[in-house]
DNA sequence: CGATTTGCGTTGCGAATTGCTACTTACCAA
DNA sequence: TTGGTAAGTAGCAATTCGCAACGCAAATCG
């Protein structure tokens, strides 16, 4: 039957590679804690429920995979400041896209702060699908192609393409 | 800029809710594999390299809140289906989030196979924070605001002063 | 029919991870 | 010098993970 059965490891897929830090516990709360202004340790303490050597050890894990970069401060040599590199801020689309998703979901928890469009000051809009040329896609517009078969083939041979609805029913 | 650090539990951030079982190990990685049309308890176990009892625990949670779905199949009563449902189906960009940012910054690991507007089989998009009206936002164009702060109109603008709680989707 | 295989799940146990609390080291301030 | 702050470490209990073996009902085979 189907062809398209792939290996589901880190080979053809940057969702391991993702997961290998931002997987592991506390990871994603440090980093919202980090976009919302947290830079020092005591202050990640005491806002997240967190214990100080699991604290250290996720800071050090971000650090070493350039997630923050970590660099004490010269006016008070015992402060560190922790701070989102470009590869830390990346995160922001996944970060939002996880809590919109909880925020539909769960209790009646409307989140606070929000994030808004600094221009005219309106909350962002759902971070959904969207085709090459910005249109909004629903899970029935969508399917998955082998990357080899991207852009050569328009309607020409679609045996691997697969649609995306047949996961739901 | 001070007024602005709030608790960070799950009472105004929908985060937590979200990481409460996308938090723990695998739970990305079986989704991914259904995502990828994988339905029974033996591909999964196949496909990922996880133990059966792992396995198990992970897809009773997802069913427990709601992520999956569990039915028995009437033509052959030892098979099991799970499949998305449509909470599930909604964490699709959440994951695609993830998996860009970990092929942007992996080492070189093109991600396969590829969604596509079904439209015209082009990849979709980067997954990204976008403006109310479709406008793509960068890290410099947001600004966090209060929820109480939002819709009462900001710079004198009336024009854009609706509550917007849900824009798209 | 009886024997074997398949699909899904459980149990037991050692290993790894987490969390709590107390301790340490470096620095600043009086 | 004394006291307090910031960051990090150490020890130990509790939880979770991972592997292998076992259980069991439903299908399949001879």
């Amino acid at each position: 039957m189907g062809k398209l059965r792939e290996p589901l490891d880190s080979h053809n897929c940057g969702l391991p590679a993702a997961l290998e830090v931002m997987g592991e516990r506390w990871s994603f709360m440090i980093l919202r804690a980090a976009f919302n202004g947290l830079h020092h340790f005591e202050e990640f303490l005491g806002a997240l429920g967190i214990a100080r050597n699991i604290l250290s050890n996720r800071l050090a894990r971000l650090v070493e995979h350039g997630i923050m970069k970590r660099e004490p401060l010269p006016d008070d040599r015992r402060k560190i400041e922790y701070r989102l590199t470009e590869k830390g801020l990346d995160l922001l689309p996944a970060m939002l896209a996880l809590r919109q998703w909880g925020e539909k979901y769960g209790e009646g928890v409307p989140s606070n702060p929000v994030l808004c469009d600094s221009r005219d000051g309106v909350p962002i809009a759902a971070i959904g699908i969207r085709a090459h040329d910005g249109r909004a896609l629903g899970p029935k517009d969508l399917e998955w192609r082998d990357r080899s078969d991207v852009g050569v083939t328009e309607k020409g041979d679609d045996s691997l393409k697969r649609p995306v609805l047949n996961v739901l029913r």
